[in-house]
DNA sequence: CTCAATTGACTACGAACGTTGTCAATCCTA
DNA sequence: TAGGATTGACAACGTTCGTAGTCAATTGAG
């Protein structure tokens, strides 16, 4: 009868592991979404998911390696959600800009903790910046893909620095209450921006 | 014999309270600029200054209004010379633009602490965070002039929220070493951004 | 010199933290 | 039922914190 095999309550410790690292995650992303870095503590993590510090360390080593998680996590949630509506949307850049758009301001309306760990976390924490995170990774992709291979590197590396960052500050400002426009006109705006990354250059 | 006129070691004790704010104010600056938001609480300032604590509440009821007294010095130091350097640059809009990035690009390269606090603080502390304090508000300003007063409101505040995002990306990039370009590049870059504000509107 | 203000160098308290350990209760297979 | 693994509910330690207080030394005007 190996490990995996013995159950408690009904289920293996394997499965209890894997939800108990669940727990944390979510509680990770509650208190890093909402109250901010300085909000999440081994304790508070413990606290909020009600598991006790041997189940914190059953899985992370330390808090940074949560926090990375549950930023790891969002990315890669935040990532499938643009793919997927990407794929849908076809062949053309100006589709496929809008259906991208589209796509986070719904993630981050429908979960605005997750908003807040993509735009505001990787500056704010310092797990986060020493490794140097990126906000919004997924756009940076989406940039790139507007920019003409005519133009140097260090110009596409500054356009698109600059993009993500607007791009950024728009849907950060949008999720605080900060810009007084309807939905559909900052998705426009943002594909805009995207489809006009070009002109940006000389 | 009032306070003021009463001497200690040759000093008022105003002028000693007003030295002993300066030097509360460049120790947070320090704290702020180099080890961020999770470096300044007030044993952490009043060991970095050489004062007691009672010290640091003559001058300030807690951390949070030393950490916002810091950041508006800052913004001060930042606004006087960009003002000053777009007094002597004179009328036209691009010798402006570009006397403006090129006051704030030395100044964050002459002193990163300010760059730092200027370019992160607002997002990564909680008190300044809470009080909504904008990253670079100077450039807001130079933003708002290119703005064609025939778009919206609406048009208006999402451009010029993206395009300080995106100036803010940029300069941060730049004073992290994450861009391999040369000054002049970044300056001239920033400059065609502003000049270029109203080109992003329909 | 006297006296009061000021300063310097601590102490003290309660709170929160990160990390680890202890003990008893519970679970479940053999 | 027995025994070992697992769980729950703590305790413990040292560290750092925010805030305030104490005591003695220093300063300087009258």
């Amino acid at each position: 009868m190996t490990v995996e095999g013995r159950t408690w309550a009904g289920t293996t410790l394997t499965d209890r592991r894997a939800m108990r690292r669940r727990q944390l995650l979510d509680a990770g992303l509650d208190l890093l979404g909402s109250g901010g870095s300085g909000a999440v503590s081994v304790r508070a993590v413990c606290r909020q998911s009600k598991l006790t510090e041997r189940y914190f360390y059953e899985n992370f080593a330390d808090r940074d390696e949560l926090i990375l998680a549950v930023y790891e996590g969002v990315v890669e949630d935040a990532h499938r959600a643009l793919v997927e509506a990407v794929d849908t949307a076809g062949k053309g850049a100006g589709a496929r800009a809008e259906a991208a758009v589209t796509a986070f301001v719904t993630l981050i309306l429908d979960d605005p903790r997750k908003g807040r760990v993509l735009l505001l976390a990787p500056l704010a924490d310092p797990a986060l910046n020493r490794r140097g995170t990126e906000r919004i990774p997924m756009f940076a992709e989406l940039v790139r893909e507007q920019l003409s291979d005519k133009t140097d590197e260090g110009d596409r590396a500054m356009t698109a620095t600059a993009l993500v960052g607007g791009l950024a500050n728009l849907f950060t400002a949008y999720l605080g209450g900060g810009l007084d426009v309807s939905r559909e006109r900052l998705i426009a705006h943002c594909v805009r921006l995207v489809l006009g990354a070009n002109a940006l250059h000389s």
